[in-house]
DNA sequence: AAGATGATTGAGTGATCGCTCAAGAACCGA
DNA sequence: TCGGTTCTTGAGCGATCACTCAATCATCTT
């Protein structure tokens, strides 16, 4: 049929779904509750996706989607600075745990430790909103140059990142604090505070050649 | 009846659950399931635990108790090395993650995302479990001596050990394979170098005095 | 206007959820 | 041997689970 304006229905299933398995988890949160909440009955929502699973794998991918405009252009609108733009970012998902009373905690992250082994689709969703997350940290760690050591792996440090992002929020979820977020931010920094450390002395190495 | 040594059916109750809440999750394991696998009757699981939710929070008081034994003993057992240790550590749960097919991952970190906004007294046993696992570690890293700077402050870098060995799990039950958790891995244990070498320049500085 | 297609309605499905409880068996000290 | 306590039995409870479907409405094409 001829391609429609996106149909309002679906996305606020989407939108609606996204956000209760954010709050609630996944098998924690109810088919009746989503209908409820975003004010669709269940044979519209089963007009769009064929089972529960399948709406869980369309919030994925409306994830990826989100991924860019909600969460890392709102950091690069900060600072131009690669490594402040990390700085930014870490922030923001602070800010969203402080203000969530230390609950919640990464969407992504939650979905992968409760969905990823028994749905391989999903599994492979949530891997694709991560490497995005990285690929695009990456991209700003690129930019450093030579404040960066040489041979630095970008990539395996971009990745890093969002290592300690999640497992920094997992802690502060279980201590209601946000006290080992931070603390694993400030070791986090420290590493870059080295690394830069180590790509000055590589320029001066250079120079005295 | 056979003569049972007490509490053999609440044991096996908890040894039950706590493999299934890792393998599944809390929310996805039903009790129905618990009950079969463990051989048990509803009444005699509501005889000692009132709910499936205080069944959680005996599987996590459980987990208090295997973790010493269980997780941080054969790591020390392996070297007398505190930064050896570690690795050691970080190893097990490598080990733990392939033999599964990179399912699974940590039983506490799962546990973490899925049940520690909506059940306070599980919150805070999870939370003393990460707690006990990073005092554990803080106590090899504390005597590493000089081998780390003067003043750096173990209990935070203890945490930081349990941050990158759950974000790097989650990465890789998304991923699908170790990649992930291993490039987080080798990013720490560059972290510790250069903090060695850090300590090294200390030491040097001391003796010129 | 007529027909085709897409989208919505909502009562209702069987299955499974966590859980109950009355009855009885096993074990205990006295 | 007895009474008291602890533990086991398992059929069955109401509630909720994910989901179905025939009927109806809305929109577009011809």
């Amino acid at each position: 049929m001829i391609a429609q304006e996106p149909n309002e229905t679906r996305a606020r299933l989407l939108r609606t779904a996204f956000q209760l398995f954010h709050e609630q988890g996944f098998h924690a949160t109810g088919v009746a509750t989503i209908l409820r909440e975003a004010d669709v009955n269940p044979g519209s929502m089963y007009h769009f996706f064929a089972s529960k699973d399948e709406l869980l794998l369309g919030v994925l991918e409306f994830a990826l989607e989100y991924l860019g405009p909600a969460v890392m252009e709102p950091a690069e609108a900060r600072t131009q600075d690669p490594i402040g733009r990390v700085t930014e970012l870490l922030e923001q998902y602070r800010e969203g745990m402080e203000s969530a009373g230390c609950r919640m905690g990464c969407p992504m992250g939650n979905l992968a430790l409760e969905v990823s082994d028994g749905n391989a689709q999903a599994r492979a969703l949530i891997h694709r909103n991560f490497e995005n997350w990285a690929a695009r940290v990456e991209g700003w760690l690129n930019t450093a140059g030579d404040r960066l050591p040489r041979d630095l792996d970008r990539g395996r440090l971009a990745r890093f990142v969002l290592t300690v992002m999640e497992g920094g929020l997992m802690q502060s979820r279980a201590a209601g604090h946000l006290g080992p977020f931070d603390d694993s931010v400030a070791v986090l920094l420290e590493h870059f505070e080295m690394l830069e450390t180590q790509a000055r002395s590589q320029k001066r190495k250079v120079r005295t050649k």
